[in-house]
RNA sequence: CCGGAGGUGGCAGAGUGGCCAAUUGCAUCAGACUGUAAAUCUGACGGGAUUUCCCUACGAAGGUUCGAAUCCUUCCCUCCGGA
């Protein structure tokens, strides 16, 4: 089986630079694993660039950061699946799996170890154990009409066309209007189903070590503070002004979230700055609370606590263990 | 000092005699999530027992009333206008 580490963990906890230290030490690649740093040019507000602390050993070190067409370079080491879509168009899970499936197979291929930096759990989820219905495609002319009815109509509608897919639904997602709508898209599509079915999806059989990182609530809100003042620094403002610029509505920006969706009511006069950075600080805080939610159930991760002194000679420590067991041939 | 407005749960802000432990939004906490996932959605949210129970609560203290966040009196505080 092909060797394939994954770190996750919430935002701001430094996923990225322990990816990146690791792939050096075990001669790795990085592949992303988050839905907004796919995007062109959304760098600032998405984390593509180092963070604080190897901003500064980077001044000191020069860190060499080289931006190709659908990776970075940071220091001789590949980052994949950052800028691989246009922010102007719904970038979605099915078109991250099958770019990333292909990256970790290259990578593979060259000897070398994928090691998958996550932050969006169903991502992860899709790519590691894929996600049969990803292959039943969305219908956007179905959608355009029933995104016009309310709750309520969508939830009869379901009940009628199928009073079990209904019995299926748990209830928050009897409540979500978009949950609802996607569900009566799958059935709709249910003969559609029966022909691709026999396509088969292929199982996916790494030899897979995930880590995973985690801090206490407040340390992580403090790292979003200081990381989210960094962003301003940088340009997170300018960045939102010059996607404007380019074509990107603030109607999209909302849609994006986060930094992007604060920056579209920043630069579209309905808040201060100071009210950007509160709502923005809560709502990053907000997210990471959802990840760390979502993580909590996966399987076989090793725990880390960042705070603890020196968890990464620990986590180096597993990876070495599992890095020089043999490769078995069954694949 | 005079005139006006107002003090409600972490915050904002409804409520003007019983259906008020108190609408709603935000925050907070917990959770869901197999094609928008940084999205979307659900639940809890004064305390305690836990089927319509008790206690503490709407600036403070009294009072009216069967019953008050809601009416009256005094006091304290905030804001605006005038001296």
């Amino acid at each position: 089986m092909k060797k394939v580490l994954v770190v996750l963990g919430p935002t701001a906890i430094g996923k990225t630079d322990l990816a990146l230290k690791l792939a050096k030490k075990f001669d790795g690649e990085l592949i992303s694993c988050d839905s907004r740093q796919v995007y062109q040019g959304l760098d600032i507000g998405t984390g593509k660039m180092p963070s604080q602390n190897s901003k500064i050993k980077s001044q000191r070190y020069k860190l060499k950061v080289q931006k190709l067409k659908s990776r970075w370079v940071i220091n001789g080491i590949s980052i994949w699946m950052y800028d691989v879509a246009d922010p102007q168009v719904r970038y979605t899970v099915a078109d991250y799996v099958k770019e990333a499936e292909k990256v970790i197979g290259n990578i593979i291929k060259k000897g070398k170890i994928p090691i998958i930096v996550g932050g969006t759990g169903l991502y992860l989820k899709a790519l590691l154990e894929g996600l049969p219905n990803l292959s039943i495609p969305m219908d956007y002319q179905l959608r355009g009409e029933l995104e016009k009815l309310s709750l309520e109509e969508l939830q009869q509608i379901i009940q009628l066309l199928s009073p079990t897919g209904w019995k299926k639904l748990n209830d928050s997602d009897r409540k979500n209007p978009r949950r609802l709508l996607r569900s009566i898209e799958l059935i709709l599509m249910n003969p559609y189903i029966q022909s691709i079915k026999n396509l088969k999806f292929k199982i996916k059989n790494y030899n897979l070590l995930k880590i995973g990182l985690t801090v206490p609530r407040q340390v992580l809100k403090q790292r979003i503070n200081l990381r989210l003042i960094s962003r301003i620094n940088q340009g997170l403002i300018e960045e939102g002004e010059r996607l404007l610029k380019e074509g990107v509505t603030l109607k999209r920006m909302r849609e994006l979230g986060l930094e992007y969706g604060m920056l579209a009511e920043l630069l579209g006069g309905e808040i201060s700055q100071k009210q950007f950075l509160e709502q923005l600080s809560v709502k990053i805080s907000q997210y990471a609370k959802r990840q760390m939610t979502w993580f909590k159930k996966e399987k076989d991760v090793f725990w880390f606590d960042i705070t603890k002194g020196n968890f990464s000679q620990e986590v180096e420590k597993i990876i070495q263990s599992w890095y020089d067991q043999a490769d078995d041939k069954t694949d």
